[in-house]
DNA sequence: ATGCTTATTGATAATGACTTTCAACTTCAA
DNA sequence: TTGAAGTTGAAAGTCATTATCAATAAGCAT
């Protein structure tokens, strides 16, 4: 998975620093979707003198690239995580945050069919469900 | 609408002021779902003395009554639409941010299917479809 | 209607997230 | 190895949102 950023990530033009590198690691070892400042914490444990900006600029790029995905939560809506290609179904546990994409629901059509019904193209649907994971259960 | 809204936020203490009226006519009247920024430069066309510090606290309120819900879009995560009673399922246009709460989708039960997969406790889902209404197709 | 308690208002200041700027530094292709 | 071009981080700037507080207004009791 990292090789298959690296790559994408030069296939672009960017260049690999032991920043950029860093921040990748935190971000592929995350389960669940972290904002910049939590980049910015967990990345300076591996890297000391790494800067605030940095972390919002590597973040954007990987966004950009389609390696991120943006998550809403309660908790904020500027929270970035791995992105899972044409699976933007999520499970997000309030809690503790993880977040597991999910498949086998057949619905895409129905959105369709809604769509037509009110004379809307369709581009893109989002569906997020929000509960407690096992190991928060009980928790809140 | 407007004096169901009135009844429920006297119910919660709430007292009327012009600036709230003038306000919550507003929110009321739009389609789309609007930022408190925007609600303060269409407010004070009719009530031009408004302070922006009005218009923050009284759409929190109005959030925390159940009136108001917050609608994420690319244009802001900050946007809130008047509330429709168990509908969260939106139809958004990216366009003009026209929104629209459709129904007859029957996915629920799937869905706490899905949870109980993961051994998730589900509490909440979001349901959101965007694309471009009728009068906006074209335009992008 | 009148007064009084208490919520509300808006100007101002403070905060906090994010962006811009720029000189020094690093990557990587030649 | 070298140099052009991308990258970094400190500092300053911007913008949305929140806290403060004295003045004001709502609405209840009289």
């Amino acid at each position: 998975m990292k090789d298959e950023w690296t790559k994408k990530m030069q296939e672009n033009g960017m260049r690999i620093t032991a920043q950029r590198e860093a921040i990748v690691n935190i971000l592929l070892d995350s389960e669940k979707a972290l904002d910049p400042i939590e980049v910015y914490d967990l990345t300076r444990k591996e890297y000391p003198s790494l800067g605030m900006v940095t972390v919002y600029r590597t973040m954007e790029c990987l966004e950009e690239l389609g390696l991120l995905q943006k998550v809403h939560q309660e908790s904020g809506c500027n929270k970035f995580l791995k992105a899972k290609e044409g699976h933007n179904h999520l499970l997000v546990c309030s809690w503790c945050g993880k977040a597991i994409y999910f498949e086998g629901l057949d619905v895409e059509t129905q959105f369709e069919k809604i769509a037509q019904q009110h004379n809307f193209t369709m581009h893109s649907h989002w569906l997020q469900l929000d509960g407690l994971c096992q190991q928060c259960q009980g928790k809140s």
